[in-house]
DNA sequence: GACACATGCAACCATTTGGTTGTATGTTAT
DNA sequence: ATAACATACAACCAAATGGTTGCATGTGTC
C-alpha cells in the first residue's frame, strides 16, 4: 500500500490540510474543526500524509502537533520542472514571434 | 464524477503518458505500446486526462493524436506558488545565517 | 462492397479509498 | 485515583478506481 506524494495531494481534504499546516503546526483535533468531517476521518489524512514523508509530528504532551514538511513539497516541483521547461520554450518562441512583429511594422 | 488536475496525475500510468505525449503528439495505440496493460485500459486514462483538459486531441483520418496542454500542467505549478515562496523563504534565512557565520569568522 | 484497422463505449470485477463508529492508550486536571 | 481529554487504531461500509473483455462505430484499402 505505498503512496506517494501524488497520490497524498490528489484529495483535496488533504490539499486543504497542508495549506491549513503549512505556516504553523496544528493538532488533529484543531484541523478538524476546519473541515466537516469528524476528527478521525482527518487523522486518517494526517497518517497518510505522514506516511509520504509530507508532513512531520511533534509531541507535546497528550497533544501531537502537525506540520508541513516543506523539503517534499519540492519533489513535485522537481516533476514539473520538466514541463515548465516546455512552457518557457513556448513562451520563448512567443517572444521571437513578437520580435518579428516588431521589425515588420518598422519596416512598413 | 468532476476529477481535478491533482486527481488526474495521481495515478503513475497517466503521468508516464503525460510524460510520453509532452513533446510529440501520439495515438492510443502507439501510447498503449509503451504499457503492458491493454489498450482500453490507456484509453480509459486517455478519457479522464481528456476529462481534466490536461491533453487535446486531434482526428487525422482514423487516427487520433493525443497531446499535453501545456497550460493546464502550470495550474499545479500555480498551487505550488504559495509553498515555493515558503521554502525559499527558508533558503533566505539560511541564507542569513550563513552570513551570520562569515561575519562571525571574520571577526574571530 | 467486404474486410482489416483504430478507436470509443459499456458491462463487469477486484481492489482501493474515504468515511463512520467503536475501542484502546496515554496525558492532564481535580 | 478518577475523570476528562487527545489521539491512534481496528472493523466495517459504500463508493470510486483501474483493469478486463466484448461490442459498436467510423475510416482506410482491396
Amino acid at each position: 500500500m505505498k503512496r506517494d506524494v501524488f497520490q497524498a495531494i490528489a484529495d483535496p481534504t488533504r490539499r486543504a490540510i497542508i495549506a491549513l499546516i503549512a505556516l504553523q503546526a496544528m493538532t488533529p483535533n484543531a484541523i478538524a474543526q476546519n473541515f466537516q468531517t469528524t476528527r478521525q476521518a482527518v487523522s486518517k489524512h494526517l497518517r497518510i500524509l505522514t506516511e509520504c514523508e509530507l508532513v512531520k509530528q511533534e509531541h507535546k504532551g497528550r497533544e501531537i502537533y502537525y506540520s508541513l514538511k516543506i523539503d517534499k513539497m519540492k519533489e513535485i516541483d522537481e516533476w514539473l520542472e520538466r514541463y515548465r521547461s516546455i512552457w518557457q520554450a513556448r513562451f520563448d518562441q512567443l517572444g521571437e514571434v513578437l520580435e518579428v512583429m516588431k521589425k515588420k511594422k518598422r519596416e512598413e
